[in-house]
DNA sequence: AGATTATCTGTAGAGTTGTTCAGACGTTAA
DNA sequence: TTAACGTCTGAACAACTCTACAGATAATCT
């Protein structure tokens, strides 16, 4: 797709430009770019969001939203397996969303990151679940 | 989520108990399963972010953070086919986190969800990235 | 009318993700 | 020591997602 060049016809610009893309609002197109985060933080930014994108990791963390509990209580609590907490914990163990503390065979999880905390409290907010009004904030959809 | 009655050992380390989930605190467990959302709204929660999880999605919600844009100067903008940039709309369209404006054959959209703007404010600040300081939060990890 | 433009859609293939099963590891109890 | 326990891990498979291409649609222009 991009390898097609096309001069742009009505381009609000240069004459004879090579351009190969199509702008309506170049003025917009160039101050919006400015601003655009760095690569590295948007693809952050998407990991973020899509450890929090599987039911079962939500509830996971909403669970966590009251404290540490362990593995076995996570998954009494989530409705998973034993293994399934365990393989969804290891996803958040990693960019530090969640922390362990070991206790003999014990492992107690709990929310490393006060950022996620207030993710899910804004989401819960989102979807009209009730019980947390901490965020206070207009509803529009 | 309701139904599935069990025996509740109702104490760590319970010896000769049939109960078929271990427990360790089932206290907290049920504590926490009888705050935890509904069902829907869990599923409804991780949708959200499930749009959130794509960095190209993520690029164009930052773009309309700005302000309207019509499809082919998102594509400019985010580096995305427009065709690309069409079907991420259309996902976006579908739980209402965008809207169009049409005049003639192009098509403005805008974010038509203050609570996803939020969640990006949020988002951005947690990855790091500057300009953003509406929101003052601790850091935490 | 036909041509051009902007956007939208269907489809197919590659890649990714979630779940389950089986078994491993380290810890505690007998 | 052996056995039981809580947790962790690897592998396999189905289900899903992203991307690119081709074509469709509707508005505008010549």
């Amino acid at each position: 797709m991009t390898g097609t060049a096309q001069a742009l016809p009505t381009s609000p610009g240069q004459p004879g430009s090579e351009c190969a893309i199509r702008l309506v609002d170049a003025e917009k197109v160039e101050a919006v770019r400015s601003r655009m985060p760095a690569e590295s933080d948007v693809t952050d930014l998407a990991v973020i969001f899509g450890l929090l994108s599987d039911p079962g990791r939500v509830r996971i963390l909403i669970a966590l939203l009251e404290g540490e509990m362990c593995v076995c209580d996570l998954a009494a609590t989530t409705g998973l397996s034993e293994s399934g907490v365990s393989h969804a914990l290891r996803l958040l163990r990693g960019p530090r969303v969640v922390q362990v503390r070991r206790a003999g065979r014990m492992a107690y999880y709990s929310l490393a990151d006060s950022h996620v905390r207030m993710l899910l409290d804004l989401g819960l907010t989102h979807v009209g679940h009730a019980g947390q009004d901490r965020l206070t904030m207009v509803s529009n959809n």
